[in-house]
DNA sequence: CGACGAATTGAACCTATTCAAAGGGTGTGG
DNA sequence: CCACACCCTTTGAATAGGTTCAATTCGTCG
């Protein structure tokens, strides 16, 4: 076994940080938010946007600035965090292209609540929050899409405060590598490959727990034959056991 | 000292459980997203609402019910709760007059993901969301606020997952005081008295923790003078002082 | 190959939970 | 109006789950 490779993952490192022309346009009309506009608004729309390119750990906001303009995910993975004073971080999403963050008010002294770091090479589109409220005004049916799914995120984020109140470190693991299984999971020959480089810190970050613990749980979980793992990856191979793990609330 | 009443709270009790139609007006008027509606429009608006009473305790949806209606509270109290299977159950949220909850989303499959129960006797107008969102189509600037307000809650429940995984419960109880503090605070002879029937079986599932921890913690602090606690009650003495816990984050 | 970052594992410690029992205030019914 | 009953609250002691600190192993990339 130990002839075969042990890293399946494959993330794609473009030379440039910049994503393409092509692809930018494309990220803009497949955007959930935006597909119900017009070709020709998309294409007037396009032109507010800046372009940036990260590399990985790189930092795209930080929690705290002047919170002037909003971001969209085009390539890449970025990771949301928010941090704490004693150094003991929270990574409150991962976002994969389509996905949006940063700024949404158009009050003037807002700041970001969250620090966006690159957790791979990404590419990310802004634009500024005055220039993007307009647009929510001109457009009702995108300010719909928008509310929606911040609904929708708010939803989540409450389903982790419960999570967090009512179970064990175990169950919290089992359902963050359900949810990641979900967003990022990809059939191979290890099983629901979680495409996307995952440390045993973004799993504590994520469950509110410890490296070491994280690590314990995950041992665990791949000595029972739940899960597939090794240094930044994670492969599902029992996904019904993990269900029953994770819906497990501590009788 | 005996000689004090020992409840400081006044509920009204008003004898029918329904609000007045002055009062509905009143509040549809003065709730945040339809401020900058015109007269005529609210009046409109106005007949798409219905109207009911009620009793503490009463449950006013339950988690898991076809969503089909958006609810806004006129009067009284009303708690937010997310059920787990082990009875540990989390409060997410307490409504005061203004505040909305139930369904934003147009899609019928969709089900309440929390149970609301009156806290205090209560009035809550109720909307078919279908209703509603053709009032969001028509109104682009309530769907601004409405965006903005459910942003704005995001965040707060963000903050929460934060303080879950890096505080302490005692951390996380003078966080909640705080919060309390600032949303049913009023200045009276005992401090900053919190208008609003809180029990220690509340503040726990506020926290993420257990009825006897949340009473130990309330111990802890009344003896070291920074609040006043009873039966149902709680008044912030030492503000600050409660903010130095509140944000020591466990170095 | 060598070095660094990531992951694992062990053992002591500590916070918070659990289970159990007793005390106290409120409001209701006699 | 008083007394009782119920629910809320408090407190104690034992336990468990998780953290912390420290040391080691392992894998990946330069």
């Amino acid at each position: 076994m130990s002839t075969r490779r042990k890293t399946p993952l494959h993330i794609e490192v473009t030379e440039s940080h910049q994503c393409s022309v092509d692809l930018r346009l494309r990220i803009l009309h497949g955007l959930p938010f935006f597909a119900d506009l017009p070709h020709a608004d998309v294409e007037q729309v396009n032109r507010l946007f800046h372009e940036y390119g990260y590399a990985p750990n790189e930092t795209i906001c930080f929690a705290g600035d002047s919170a002037e303009r909003l971001f969209v995910v085009a390539d890449g993975r970025v990771k949301l965090m928010r941090h704490s004073l004693s150094g003991k971080n929270v990574l409150l999403d991962m976002l994969t292209p389509g996905e949006f963050f940063g700024s949404l008010s158009a009050l003037k002294d807002d700041v970001y609540p969250d620090t966006a770091e690159a957790q791979t090479q990404s590419c990310v589109l802004s634009i500024g929050a005055s220039d993007f409220r307009r647009i929510l005004e001109k457009h009702p049916m995108v300010a719909l899409k928008v509310l929606e799914i911040t609904s929708a995120r708010l939803r989540e984020a409450q389903e982790r405060v419960r999570q967090l109140s009512a179970l064990t470190v175990e169950g919290r693991v089992a359902n963050v590598l359900l949810v990641l299984g979900r967003k990022f999971g990809k059939r191979s020959d290890v099983g629901l490959l979680i495409e996307s480089p995952l440390t045993r810190d973004d799993l504590a970050a994520m469950t509110g727990t410890t490296t070491e613990s994280a690590s314990r749980v995950m041992s665990q979980f791949q000595k029972d034959g739940l899960i597939q793992t090794g240094r930044k990856w994670v492969s599902i191979l029992a996904q019904e056991a993990l269900e029953r793990i994770a819906e497990a609330e501590a009788e």
